[in-house]
DNA sequence: TATGCTGGTATACTCTGTTATACTGGTTAC
DNA sequence: GTAACCAGTATAACAGAGTATACCAGCATA
């Protein structure tokens, strides 16, 4: 019991006061790209698909309207910018902001465990 | 018209078969630690917290039940487990796999985001 | 003896992310 | 003229993630 809470103190000291800050960095982190789908939409605007269509295709499983709604939320938030062209016929393209770029690192990640996750799998 | 088709060909050219692969390497993951708990918990387990209230009281925001269901989830995955040591009291620790700290990589890279994201926000 | 800690469970409810399906108006290709 | 593509919108419904609140048995502390 004693023991514990010495444990528990070597904790605190060794690991100052950081560790607060770190768990709301996540959840902020958690909070902006949560969910199904921004992640594979900005991975795929990363890829260079710019049209609507493409975009949707470029993600399996995406629905017509969980594409809209996530890219309507993500321009509001200044991670992707949607620029129309008038010349017939009408041209829209959606580009990542360098703000959006930011989660590069993460998706990378992302991708590399998820390989490593099928290959695991594969071998079992 | 024809603009788009030709710059569409060198796309694909020039980004071979990969692309659908990271798509689905980035859902993957996303599917096995999506929700708004999984990567708090493991970075708390990370930390050191093994006991469940010390893991609670860790992460701002989570409920008992909350914390009960994923853990319970996570040890059916083999990312925690979990150890009940009889003497009395009756003392019980949650502990990652080494299959989870796999994901040390990615909750380093959400931190950072979050980090720069709120040091971002404070400057505006 | 009462209060508080531990490691949870039970019940009920909300909410919103997600799906399914259909449809629109304009343009272009055959 | 009709079939197909573009960029979406409309409507309805569902499932399950998440919340709120209360409660439990066992042990410890004062």
């Amino acid at each position: 019991m004693d023991q514990i809470r010495i444990q528990k103190s070597k904790e605190i000291l060794s690991q100052p006061r950081n560790q607060k800050e770190e768990v709301q960095a996540l959840q902020d982190t958690i909070y902006v790209i949560g969910g199904k789908w921004k992640l594979p939409i900005i991975n795929s605007l990363c890829n260079g698909n710019k049209r609507f269509r493409d975009i949707e295709r470029s993600i399996p499983g995406i629905t017509t309207r969980m594409l809209s709604r996530e890219l309507k939320e993500m321009e509001a938030n200044s991670l992707v910018k949607r620029t129309v062209t008038p010349e017939t016929p009408v041209l829209i393209e959606y580009t990542v902001t360098d703000y959006c770029r930011s989660f590069g690192d993460i998706i990378l990640e992302m991708i590399k465990w998820g390989k490593q996750h099928r290959e695991m799998i594969r071998k079992l």
